[in-house]
DNA sequence: GTTAGCACTCTATGGTTTTGAGTGCTAGCA
DNA sequence: TGCTAGCACTCAAAACCATAGAGTGCTAAC
């Protein structure tokens, strides 16, 4: 960061250009900036200073007698040195909090509630992928017979998250058979790692004639999670893009075309530098060409494991403050009830320090 | 339908409009059908004919030196009378055939396939609701321990049909605890209408001291599926609408918009007429302000009671016959699922035409 | 009833002009 | 040296205008 050396004067106007901007989503001028922000130098000389920055690649001109407009640069620099991390809003705080206070919780409503109250709560298009879940190990699955032949699958992992499944099979899944090859299965499953699975295990079937049919269900399901698609995303609020004044028919399309497609969703969240808590993503080369688009993505983890991330999809001038102060504040609540498992659901209102 | 005495002319010059509309979404002109259609009448025939059905109110003109375009009500008459119900091409069997014919089944799985499978065959949006299950029966409810003061709740219902929730409660949850738990849940739930629950009820507990807190929980499992919103809503494709050239920045707003409100989506796929298969909706006023786009709607039941609906939406100028088509391929497969329950999955072949 | 022919209409296209916001530059001032 | 007033310059957007051509509506004749 060699040039952070901005005169405070400077700051002053590059601050200023982009909560204009920020706020009117219109390219800010001289004469703005003069009447909103100083009393003290004249316009003529923020033109002066706005000609240096553009110089330095922090704002563009849309055309030689238009205002000045933030470059990617800009955002980067507001972001890491203007950013005010006002707390939320308490409005805001109660609304997650309502939202994760319910009682009954299962990963992928976790998930998809977290991606609600995210896109509510800042206005801006929420996405959460949560990866494959390789390195979860397996603590117990339960097979409860629904009829003679289908049974739900029960699979209860460490984090004490678990999934389920109704499978259907030709056999006739009476309690003995089940509660037999209920054992069975957990001697084969218990306390292995998903991620360890794979095909490497195929051999052991042989032994198991009569449970054949079955174990090959339940391991396919175990295959099944560990494998889909190597993640799942949720979205919520697409819409909201369109709001704002930059969107256009392109833009738009460009848009939903990604957000369709897991991959690339997955790659947008993805962080460069390992060390850095939010991964802020400004600009068409970093956001897959979605043009005036930024990104701001976290983390997630389960025991200091990332498990998933949760991200902002908004207009480049996007609140940012905001944005990463919700992504935060959920983050803590989502991980307080990931890491303390099913046993305590309660979120800890005083964790929530980020 | 008094009108239906369109002279076998007038017919054939209607059903080219709205062909020829279809195909290149641009006004029609009384030469390109003379060009296409006709080689024993003039274009000023034609042109006659084309302004008698203005007058009517089939076409409308979008200024006076333009050609024409279908106006709702000759989708209408074209949906009506033109409409060929041509087989489904085999690839796109195979293809519905496919997604059904995958072994885990629950109902949302089912209900997302179906979704994805019908945006993707029709390439244009599509949405399924499910109605509130409130005259469903409960066969059964079980419980199974996840750890102490967890326990998964699983009911299944008549049709087969099963959801389950984790709940958390204080009380410490053995074995023992459960099955006596278990007892008494099915002994009041079972065999009831899940809309009977309501509030009714509440009188009941008092006798379960012991098991109140876990009864209190798996009743109010019961009253939200009950309750949720009335209705769960899924939708597909929601990016396919923009793939057409009628898509403005407008359009898309207000579509999304609608998109994200499921009491909005709802009325959508609501039938005017109680007697008729499909339900379409031409036309602004019909589509809840969605200009240019037009929505195909059918019913999915269970054991001849609806549960749901699913449909489609388009651009006006939409391909009837194949939506008309996917749907009901789609709803007999679907419907076979839920009627023959979890016990038998495999799709009859046979059993799809209407 | 049909049609050829023609006048008419209206959009779409593209060029020209005008306007005004906003800049860049320069000369003069502190 | 840094700031500023002033002014010329630039350029996008809006307003305006002209033209072309697709397509109609009408009418008179068949």
């Amino acid at each position: 960061m060699k040039e952070n050396k901005l005169s405070s004067r400077k700051q002053k106007i590059l601050r200023a250009v982009v909560d204009e901007y920020i706020r009117k989503a219109a390219p800010v001028s001289s004469g703005e900036i003069k009447a909103k922000y100083f009393d003290d130098i004249s316009s003529a000389t923020i033109r002066a200073e706005l000609s240096t920055l553009e110089d330095m690649g922090y704002l563009v001109q849309p055309h030689t007698s238009a205002g000045r407009v933030p470059a990617p640069k800009a955002y980067k620099y507001y972001v890491e040195n203007f950013l005010d991390k006002r707390p939320l809003r308490r409005q805001d705080i109660a609304k997650i909090d309502a939202t994760f206070n319910a009682k009954f919780k299962e990963i992928e409503e976790i998930v998809r509630s977290a991606a609600k109250i995210i896109s509510d709560v800042t206005n801006y298009t929420s996405v959460i992928v949560i990866k494959n879940i390789a390195n979860v190990v397996i603590k117990e699955i339960k097979l409860v017979g629904l009829d003679e032949n289908s049974a739900l699958v029960i699979i209860i992992t460490d984090g004490g998250i678990i999934r389920d499944k109704v499978i259907t099979v030709e056999s006739r899944l009476d309690d003995n058979f089940l509660s037999n090859a209920s054992l069975l299965i957990n001697k084969v499953f218990g306390g292995r790692k998903v991620g360890d699975l794979k095909s490497a295990d195929v051999e052991v079937q042989k032994e198991l004639s009569d449970f054949k049919e079955l174990f090959e269900s339940v391991l396919s399901i175990l295959l099944s999670y560990c494998e889909q698609d190597e993640a799942k995303v949720f979205v919520e609020g697409e819409s909201k893009i369109l709001e704002y004044p930059e969107a256009s028919l392109e833009s738009a399309k460009s848009f939903l075309t990604i957000i369709d497609d897991k991959s690339k969703i997955m790659e947008l969240l993805e962080k460069e530098e390992p060390d850095i808590e939010f991964s802020i993503k400004i600009g068409k080369e970093e956001t897959k060409g979605m043009d005036k688009c930024a990104v701001v993505a976290a983390s997630y983890t389960i025991n200091g494991k990332e498990i998933g991330k949760a991200g902002v999809i908004g207009p480049e001038r996007m609140d940012y403050g905001k944005v990463i102060s919700v992504l935060s504040y959920v983050r803590s609540a989502v991980n307080t009830i990931f890491n303390s498992g099913i046993k305590k659901i309660d979120i800890k209102k005083e964790e929530n320090n980020d």
